[in-house]
DNA sequence: ACTTATGCATTAGTTTCTTATGTATTGATA
DNA sequence: TATCAATACATAAGAAACTAATGCATAAGT
């Protein structure tokens, strides 16, 4: 489990990527998979997700759709073309920084190199 | 120039890391040092970088030594045992984070593989 | 003389999180 | 069948950590 601040900043990044990978996900369902593909690394709480998530809608990255599942209502979001523009953006930015950070903290341990195989 | 939000939850990482690699340095040293080595693209603010020096020092990690250059007065930090322990951890959290989101994006688009060379 | 760089620091305000709470339905199990 | 866990949404008070601005002072360049 990683301290909160690491994740602090790539709640949005995530959610956005997540979208643009699998099309359309409701709230709880992004916590379930965030938690299972990071083996309970990464924990979202609701409490940081639904603000989120209301705020890139407010922003017009993400349209909601409303399913009903018996009785209970599911909230789906997925991406507007602007959404999907800035899910790449977004990943890439995170990409570059991580990679500039890992240089910048290289010389403190030997690192693996990357090389496309 | 990265978003600021990215930066955030690293910056004692980077603070501690540096004073790892390099023995002491000074706030001011630490902005342009981090300034420089990323091409311009991580910029700590004066007004995050000292209260995150102030904060170590209370918490034990750091530890100061004042310089004077002139009629000036310089501060250095240097790490203390804790500090350098917290180092380590830090850099290795860092990594360990970075690795996870990048399998979290990696179906995203495609990726670099990692490898020893 | 004036501007930029060096070097410390604080403060008001904002963003974004945490923790707790609230409501309700559904599934499992003792 | 009562009860607990899981599913599913949401908000709200408080804390943390930042931004942008400001302040003070010395030193260096032009």
């Amino acid at each position: 489990m990683f301290p909160q601040e690491l994740v602090k900043g790539t709640l949005q990044t995530i959610v956005l990527s997540l979208l643009a990978e699998r099309g359309r996900m409701y709230g709880y369902e992004i916590t379930q998979h965030v938690k299972e593909r990071t083996a309970g690394k990464i924990q979202l709480t609701e409490g940081a997700l639904y603000p989120t998530l209301h705020k890139l809608e407010a922003d017009g990255l993400l349209a909601t759709e409303h399913e009903n599942i018996g009785k209970r209502v599911r909230k789906y979001y997925k991406l507007t073309d602007e959404g999907n523009a800035q899910a790449s953006e977004k990943v890439r930015e995170f990409r570059s920084f991580s990679q500039t950070m890992n240089d910048l903290l290289h010389s403190f341990t030997p690192q693996p190199q990357l090389s496309w195989n």
